[in-house]
DNA sequence: CCGTCGGGTTGATCCACGTCAAGGGTGGCG
DNA sequence: CGCCACCCTTGACGTGGATCAACCCGACGG
């Protein structure tokens, strides 16, 4: 079964829509979008998905709001890996790695301007602050990626899922009296990919999360971190995650 | 423990030392070597070590020979990550996430040109070919992470192994007779937080692969491997590692 | 109204891998 | 030479999480 078809079959029973995120993005979309320049405009519809072929690897995305994943697929077995990027994110294909398939998929809906890569250079070579932007940015994503490698690889399953709901409520969370509300993205079959965990067991952990008070949960996708400090305080890597976040603005300031 | 000390405890019984990794850097390196710029030209000893403080997130190093790992510590455990960088690789001090401690450490004896990032900034502005080069470059190892972050994620232990002296001998391995020889330049520990094993499954590992016959031992750090084929084959991650150093010169050409 | 279909939940079971412990190999050094 | 660190190997054992299967639920279409 290809990736196409695995999101086909997802997309009819989807019918809850999303507010693109408003976060703003950083530094270089705002230099960048000050720029006339030949880019492409992209609204994503939610769900939309772009086919990256080895032939696009000369692409760049730039993130203005809204959620976006790539998603990479073996040729043998189903296992695949998804990359969330969030606003002011840059996705360049050619960072991608090139596996049998792989697909750039709105989480929410999105808007991203479309560069080739000569174009960006181009651009960059123009602009020595927004170079060194560009050069922040990517060297912040790379961190990101560095990091949740460090957490697929060391932690076990409960600390996986506290590490996503940190990140989840540091990139959309919204303060609600004592809680924190949080509209996931994500089903739970992609939380589960995203996190390198059997959808079973993630569907486990979640239903002992709620037992012990730490979450709760409205709807399919909308759930309330009760106990931020409990949920920290069991993940290992909570403190380099809130010091990635802490440099850009963040819903919870 | 700290990961100073860690190091401190394995330098002396390291006797035996490596020649450089000989393979030839790639464009960008070549490029940057012939410009005459205000790096600072580094000798690495075998196991000598940098200290990655946040204070020196604006370093680049940009390696010319060796290997060169980086390793990252979590403050509670004694987890860790390694990450591999072979000659040509730009090694930019921000994009290793920020933990407790974070450190480079050579494998082989190895060379590098070290930047201030503002200083190579601006190199790259004043050559658009340069500029290309760096980008590309970037994309590549950014490509390289996210394959070895799906590595951990989804494949079991036997099938990194695979992986990981596929990529060796992709870049360190050189061709004798039927055999692949390869200088392993980090020790079973180490391949074990590399690949994120335990160290003691590793050792059961290789010694599965030494009685199935996939590989032979002449010496704890040289290691042959006498059926490429099978090795390949075990792997689902193969083809997606040869056609990230096919761009690359490679010593099996 | 019922039938279907995809997704989520939960229980029972199994196995790969981590953990602990013991022992061998090797190089450095007194 | 012998001692000491450290690295590596191998066995026994326990467990976290993958797998399989059954069931529930909400959406949609007739």
């Amino acid at each position: 079964m290809t990736l196409r078809d695995r999101e086909r079959q997802q997309t009819n029973t989807r019918a809850q829509t999303f507010a693109p995120a408003q976060r703003t993005p950083g530094a270089f979309l705002t230099r960048l979008a000050a720029l006339d320049s030949q880019a492409t405009s992209l609204k994503l519809r939610q769900r939309q998905r772009i086919l990256l072929t080895p032939a696009q690897d000369d692409l760049i995305f730039a993130l203005q709001s809204g959620v976006v994943s790539t998603r990479i697929a073996m040729a043998t077995s189903e296992a695949g890996l998804i990359t969330l990027y969030f606003p002011g994110d840059v996705i360049a294909a050619g960072a991608v790695p090139n596996f049998s398939e792989r697909a750039l998929v709105a989480a929410t809906p999105a808007e991203a301007l479309r560069y080739k890569s000569k174009a960006m250079l181009r651009l960059l070579a123009t602009d020595p602050d927004l170079l060194a932007a560009y050069d922040r940015q990517r060297d912040r994503q790379a961190s990101r990626a560095g990091l949740h490698a460090a957490i697929l690889a060391t932690l076990d399953g409960p600390q996986r899922l506290a590490a996503f709901l940190i990140e989840m409520a540091l990139e959309l969370g919204v303060a609600a009296g004592a809680t924190i509300a949080i509209e996931l993205p994500l089903s739970r079959t992609e939380i589960a990919q995203h996190l390198a965990l059997n959808a079973d067991t993630l569907s486990r952990l979640m239903s002992r999360f709620k037992a012990d008070g730490l979450i709760s949960q409205k709807s399919r996708h909308q759930i309330a971190l009760r106990n931020w400090r409990a949920i920290a305080d069991m993940c290992p890597v909570s403190a380099a995650l809130m010091a990635i976040e802490r440099n850009r603005p963040s819903p919870l300031n």
